[in-house]
RNA sequence: GCCCGGGUGGCGGAAUGGCAGACGCGGCGGACUCAAAAUCCGCUGUCCGAAAGGGCGUGUGGGUUCAAAUCCCACCCCGGGCACCA
């Protein structure tokens, strides 16, 4: 056996030799003028919470596999890693123990880079960012900057979402059925004075710009449903008493609906309980009623408002007001409701028990008449109607004139149309678009996050921080105390400043940035992070995004993916990105979640399988062939499925078969000179897996590639073990092409191996294994021969035989023939696959 | 309720109109060994049968087709998303 040529096996030995060799050697760095056409691959960047985890090590696997295939396949992969490392638990860490947030996370991404570095993940770590890094911050503020300039950040006083435990508020996406998704604390609402993202001017784009994407179908349809987008009409409905008399004050309520067409059936209507037209048209009847309601929806949490249950006739109560419908000139009575928004669409809708099945229930709970206008199915049962038919009960001439259109006899789409267009041309409403997504709530009452840049003058208000002066840092003598309330509040030397337009006294905003802001950007300055008067040159972006791979956790769809989104369209429309890019991530890869015991692994949950311990047993690469091999990677998986015995002894196996001087082909018979057939079949077979394996990389079959490759190691070895002995160019060329093509997956050992093999030359520096086609033909296939669909013999035909030659063939099969009765009625023949008989 | 996925051996899964169960785990048997581990070889859907062989079989029921896990219709179950958004 040639020295340095072991026998066994050792991964702990092996791996953290190649790892340095990596970076030494700047393996995987990309220069910005690298000539290769180019590939974007990224892994969303982890907030760092020690040493990784599971689910790090499935997501960093697969980018690292995506990375190192193709720079195989010629192309200059930037594949970067950072730190979102801003975030709360760096926060309440400190709170607990006294350490700055800083020291606490610093500590933490060294852990983390360390365990990426030991499952053999590459990177540019030249490119290397953090969000806390002070020039990051600089680049965060700026961009917040020119959103102030544009119009897009703005402060505004709303009902917002607190969270009691994080002492902050939340953007919409964070709340979760009523809940913090970071927490799970019930929020609770707060009239506050908060700053905004204006993503709301974006809902349109981000809605058609979904079209083009690469994404999963999953992850489209939840941004589709976030953004809500519904087309209708607003129109007004002026106050009148019972007998339809307008007020003298001519207020009136303006409502919004996607159903014009049913407007002859409104019975009633109904205003949101904050509405400001509450206090003015309230009957002095009904407004002990309406002020203990509206006092009770007050002290409704935000989880039981949105709950469907409870009693709907105290849900809702009625103002003692009247509306016009001016589709009928009648009065219809007004009521309150707590499930109508205030936030969404004018705040007051029409009701029309006929169509709409929580106005029905409504109705019935308030007995409230019910008129339908659609035309019913044959059999059709139930209370509301909300499906396709012909428009009926649009009052007739005899019935006295009514001012609205006759709709009787249209179709939905008609129908509707003709009512939008009557209360266009009457001047009473237009045709409106709504979207369910509201503005971004940016602000975070807290200290460890990026600060937002500006102060607030008595005389000239709000001011931004000038550029020269970014950025504004945090200081560090702060103290953390357990009323979990931001230290920046009370930091008098943070806060007190000069107004930079009057040079007055001023007062600096505290509030930091929501951390899913830093994650809005990171990737377009990791295409340029050593841009220093700007965030990123144009041109850099420009030659790397949008990002062709990019891969992450599905609980993203409706946070940092729709936040990315919309931050790269405004960087584009403000000059700060290339015009065009209008989206970052061209292609998008969600892979499932670990389960231990059925249940999601996580801190909190104290079922964390630490992957040190398992890097230690059984080395990187057996835990990156379990990860692929286990089960496709969008899916799923248990913990107590990963195969890591089978992988290792897959790996020991090639090990003992591929190491120069390996014991096992001592006592085998080693021919040269030309191959024999069976040799020939087992090159075919190689140049099969190319193709396979190919392929199966390119779908993300990972767990087929594999499943391919050990299939062919076990070939090998029955081949290596028959009794014919062994081509050695045959045997040496297949063990290559194995180790090619498993290099991008479990790269130490291959590395390792290759170098044994060849002179220490690296199989990572190879260009990707190409099939021969002609060593794809076989010259046999076998043929599968049926009577009546039912298979009864496989017969070896010639790989081009004709129709005629295959039929033959199966006839001349004695099983089949003791089968056939005679003639049969019909022959079946798909040359060189199957020949069917029908009797 | 609506919209997406999915349902295949003891288990994870493969096969996207043409050989169901590749590959791995587990199990069984054999070789090596004083023995065990490791390793190597073989078997392993199910039922009937001593065997040869045959029947059945991809959630359920129907359909299309010479041929269906795969396409169509209806239903059941599991997972995920949305859900007073007017």
């Amino acid at each position: 056996m040639p020295e340095g040529s072991p026998a066994q096996y050792r991964p702990t030995e092996i791996e953290p030799r190649w790892q340095q060799y990596w970076v030494d050697h700047a393996s995987y760095e990309v220069d910005n003028d690298d000539p290769r056409p180019r590939a974007y691959v990224l892994c969303m960047y982890p907030y760092p919470s020690g040493a990784a985890h599971m689910g790090h090590v499935r997501n960093y696997t697969f980018g690292d596999l995506l990375t190192r295939y193709r720079t195989m396949k010629g192309e200059a992969v930037l594949s970067p890693m950072g730190f979102d490392s801003f975030g709360l638990p760096a926060e309440n860490a400190a709170i607990r123990t006294g350490v700055h947030p800083r020291e606490f996370t610093d500590q933490r991404i060294e852990e983390l880079t360390s365990s990426l570095t030991r499952i053999g993940g590459v990177y540019d770590w030249r490119r290397t960012l953090r969000s806390h890094d002070p020039e990051y911050i600089r680049w965060t503020q700026w961009i917040f900057l020119q959103f102030l300039e544009a119009g897009l950040a703005f402060r505004e006083k709303g009902t917002v979402n607190w969270c009691p435990g994080c002492q902050t508020v939340l953007a919409n996406e964070q709340v979760v059925d009523g809940r913090c998704e970071r927490s799970d604390d019930p929020v609770e609402r707060r009239d506050l004075d908060q700053w905004y993202f204006r993503i709301t001017d974006y809902a349109q784009q981000l809605l058609d710009d979904l079209e083009g994407l690469d994404w999963p179908e999953r992850v489209v349809t939840q941004q589709r449903n976030w953004i809500g987008r519904s087309e209708g009409v607003e129109f007004e409905m002026p106050i009148c008493d019972a007998e339809g008399s307008i007020r003298s004050d001519g207020l009136s309520m303006r409502v919004f609906t996607t159903r014009p067409d049913t407007s002859y059936g409104m019975t009633f209507c109904v205003l949101a309980p904050e509405s400001p037209l509450v206090e003015q048209i309230t009957s002095s009847e009904e407004a002990a009623s309406v002020s203990a309601f509206v006092e009770q929806v007050r002290n409704t949490s935000e989880i039981d408002r949105l709950s469907t249950e409870g009693d709907l006739g105290k849900r809702g109560t009625f103002t003692g007001a009247y509306a016009l419908n001016p589709f009928t000139g009648k009065p219809v009575p007004v009521y309150l409701a707590d499930y109508v928004l205030a936030t969404y669409g004018t705040g007051a809708v029409m009701a029309v028990p006929g169509e709409d099945q929580r106005d029905h229930d409504f109705a019935s709970a308030f007995e409230l008449p019910v008129i339908p206008t659609v035309a019913r199915p044959e059999g059709f049962e139930g209370g509301a109607y909300a499906g396709e038919g012909e428009s009926i009960n649009s009052p007739s001439p005899d019935q006295g004139a009514v001012p609205g259109p006759d709709l009787n006899g249209m179709g939905m789409a008609d129908a509707k149309a003709a009512a939008i267009a009557w209360l266009e041309s009457e001047g009473i409403g237009e045709a409106t678009v709504n979207f369910r997504l509201r503005d971004w709530l940016v602000s975070r009452q807290r200290f460890w996050g990026c600060p937002i840049p500006v102060v607030y003058c008595d005389t000239c208000g709000i001011q931004p921080v000038p550029e020269e002066e970014l950025p504004v840092l945090a200081p560090d003598d702060v103290e953390f105390t357990p009323t979990g309330q931001s230290p920046l509040q009370s930091h008098e030397g943070f806060l007190h400043t000069s107004c930079p337009s009057c040079g007055g006294p001023a007062r600096r905003e505290s509030d930091t940035m929501d951390t899913f802001v830093d994650s809005s950007w990171y990737f377009l300055r990791f295409c340029d992070p050593w841009s220093e008067g700007a965030p990123f040159s144009s041109d850099a972006v420009e030659s790397w995004m949008p990002v062709d791979q990019y891969i992450g956790g599905a609980e993203h769809a409706v946070l940092h993916l729709m936040y990315a989104r919309f931050f790269t369209k405004a960087l584009a429309d403000l000059g700060v990105a290339p015009e065009h890019l209008r989206e970052p991530f061209q292609n998008l890869f969600t892979q499932g979640m670990i389960r231990l015991a059925g249940s999601k692994m996580s801190k909190s949950r104290g079922n964390l399988i630490a992957p040190e311990e398992i890097l230690e047993r059984w080395g990187a690469d057996s835990l990156r062939l379990a990860h692929l091999a286990v089960k496709p990677p969008e899916e799923d998986v248990d913990w107590e499925d990963f195969g890591l015995e089978g992988c290792s002894r897959f790996l020991n196996r090639l090990w003992r078969l591929a190491v120069p001087g390996s014991a096992l082909l001592e006592t085998v018979e080693r021919r040269e000179g030309e191959p024999t057939e069976a040799d020939l079949q087992v090159a075919r077979s190689s140049h099969r897996l190319i193709e396979e394996v190919t392929e199966a990389y390119e779908r993300w079959s990972y767990n087929v590639a594999v499943a391919r490759v050990m299939a062919h190691l076990n070939e090998l070895y029955r081949y290596v073990q028959g009794d014919a002995g062994v081509h050695t160019e045959t045997l040496d060329r297949a063990l290559d092409t194995l180790i090619e093509l498993t290099a991008p997956a479990t790269p130490h050992i291959t590395a390792e191996l290759w170098a044994l093999r060849h002179d220490g030359t690296h199989v990572h520096e190879r260009s990707w294994p190409t099939a021969d086609p002609s060593m794809l033909v076989e010259a046999t296939a076998t043929m599968v021969v049926q009577v009546n669909g039912k298979v009864r013999d496989r017969v070896e035909v010639p790989a081009d035989a004709d129709e005629a030659r295959c039929i033959e063939v199966a006839r001349s099969s004695e099983k089949v023939a003791k089968l056939l009765d005679g003639e049969p009625r019909k022959v079946i023949a798909r040359p060189p696959k199957v020949v069917n008989f029908v009797t």
